[in-house]
DNA sequence: GCTGGAAATGGTAGCGGTATCATAACGGCT
DNA sequence: AGCCGTTATGATACCGCTACCATTTCCAGC
């Protein structure tokens, strides 16, 4: 029977071969792996090619055996919009195999669900936490976190806070620049649909749509503004409310994608085609987006890289800590895109050219 | 600075500590956590106790680097249902850290994304793979897979096949059940919209649906039958027609969520009432089903449970491969649940009681 | 009681990395 | 040239566990 041959495809490169196949000591081709400084240049290219010739990739196990550092990381969610999640979990599976760190992942029901969760943490001896919206932005989760001392990074939105790290979409932004390209189509009574109130970067998103509107010489105005809660059923009826003012918005620019979708099905039951009757835009580019009909246009955040980079982020800051030195917050901004699909288009006018 | 101390809530417990505790030898205790034979049962039973009062768990980094067993396993998936696709992969974390294997998840387009992701699975050395629908239905993967030598196994709906083990809910039997259960709710004309043609789970709905009409002595009728592909827009057009009939059904049953989903918008669109004028119900509980609004009746998989317990018996086929014996596949079928929501009562009559 | 073979247990040597400290090579300076 | 403080590299000892083989224990059978 073939025993140390099962794995990888046949054969397994170790380190050491990498490091005879150079003529230097494993060691240094430990170095060169982990970023490591004290290696001259040369050398470091001679290793890196070497990897690339002999298509070596270090075995996880070992590494962490040997650094001691396998951390666990700890991902609790609560808000169960799962296809938020499955993206999210794709970015943080990715990293998490790269980083060879262990995986819990937690969700947390309710305000007392959390602070079971915690304590669950604490007996499984978690070293750092992600925490996706909406906990990214809870001061109450953050505190926790912080009384035991352990590092958590805030994923997609998070208030910038001056001891946590973030990675985030600028959603001040990126509700300005959608808004912009509703004015751009031609549209000038365009209406927005508010998430929850306690959310910060609901607060942020509505801002930026201000900001747009001001901005181009409108003025906005109350009543072409609605109340939602990131919900299905909040979209379908600040819409609703909205659709059947008798100077009815010809744009409805919704602060997430299932409310978007809410505001969809309530055109359609008012009899409204869209986007020919009435344009309606999401955010977040979540599934929901591309799953219902006509599909949304919306704001893409890249959750999934988003999550890899903050959980690199977080693993970081565990080593800072360890080591004893001082560790500043990072708070990472990605880039957004604006996703065109069939439910924007100029007022009055059918998309489907 | 705590070194040695860093991880686990504060001390590490090996392998080591519990054989001093019982006065064994390392290896015995490593015995026992293996359940291998050769080992005495009072030995056994001190060394079960030892463990349980150290609070020992195995490193699992130490374990597949010294066992050299530590298996890739691969998760490929093609449809971008991420509803489904995140609770599917809630389950094969939560059992891949469980068991200590690596994960790689990897998504393929279209036809011939087929062809390379199997091709960067062969380069990268994976073990096994976990196929989701629609993947664990097609043939051409099974057949490329069973060429490479590759283990794999499929989780909710595949095709019995006498060489690949699989977990799945009878479908047939759900389909039958929430027809039963309509026809007890006083439907007689309940409307079908069918799935995908190609996929196997899909005619199976449709058998279990017309087999409880028959049984409850309804004809089947054509008529009342619609074609989906199992896509919101689908559904949203087959149940257009169907409810554009003059005869209209009083009840929708549509072979997945989304369309299900897409039944309920274009009601909404005719101006009925869900479920007052029609009744409109789903299959697969995911998160599409509780995101609109009404949130849908539906038959629940337990995807997250299917999906742990088809990693578990995929590590155990490898296993049991890798010792020379031969494999018998596996077949487990899961029990399936029906999810009363707001989307169905009795017909003529409002559920919000 | 002695023997032999199976069952139970222990000792040793790594698995593939990295921490740590020792050593060697490298300039910059007097 | 000689000295010294860096900087680059190497040797060694594990990390926690298991494979493998050696050893001990046990008990049946003579």
């Amino acid at each position: 029977m073939a025993r140390k041959v099962s794995r990888r495809g046949g054969n397994i490169v170790t380190i050491h071969d990498v490091a005879r196949h150079v003529g230097v000591s494993p060691m240094t081709v430990s170095r060169v792996i982990n970023g490591e400084k004290n290696v001259r240049e040369e050398t470091r290219k001679k290793v890196a090619e070497a990897i690339e010739a002999l298509n070596y990739s270090p075995n996880m196990a070992a590494r962490s055996l040997a650094s001691q550092d396998s951390s666990r990381i700890a991902l609790i969610y609560s808000n169960p919009s799962m296809s938020f999640l499955s993206e999210l979990l794709l970015g943080i599976l990715h990293q998490s195999s790269q980083s060879g760190c262990q995986l819990i992942i937690e969700s947390c029901e309710g305000p007392e669900g959390v602070a079971d969760v915690l304590d669950k943490l604490k007996s499984l001896g978690v070293d750092g936490v992600v925490l996706p919206p909406p906990l990214s932005d809870s001061t109450r989760v953050a505190k926790a976190l912080r009384e035991m001392g352990l590092p958590f990074v805030g994923v997609a939105t998070s208030r910038p806070s001056p001891d946590a790290a973030s990675v985030s979409i600028d959603d001040f932004k990126a509700a300005f620049a959608m808004t912009q390209r509703l004015i751009a189509l031609g549209h000038r009574r365009i209406g927005f649909i508010k998430g929850n109130p306690n959310s910060y970067y609901s607060q942020l998103r509505h801002e930026g749509y201000i900001a747009a509107l001001t901005k181009a010489g409108l003025t906005p105005e109350d009543k072409l503004i609605g109340q939602g809660y990131f919900t299905y059923r909040s979209g379908f009826d600040a819409a609703e409310s909205l659709l059947m003012r008798d100077e009815r918005p010809t744009a409805l620019f919704a602060s997430n994608d299932d409310m978007a979708a809410g505001a969809v099905a309530s055109a359609h039951r008012l009899g409204l085609d869209v986007p020919r009757d009435v344009t309606i835009v999401g955010f977040d580019d979540t599934s929901m987006a591309s799953s219902v009909w006509p599909e949304l246009t919306t704001v893409r955040q890249p959750i999934s890289d988003m999550a890899s980079l903050g959980l690199k982020m977080l693993l970081e800051q565990i080593r800072t800590r360890r080591s004893g030195q001082p560790y500043a917050p990072v708070h990472e901004i990605r880039d957004f895109a604006i996703i065109e699909r069939q439910s924007s288009s100029a007022p009055g006018e059918d998309a489907t050219d």
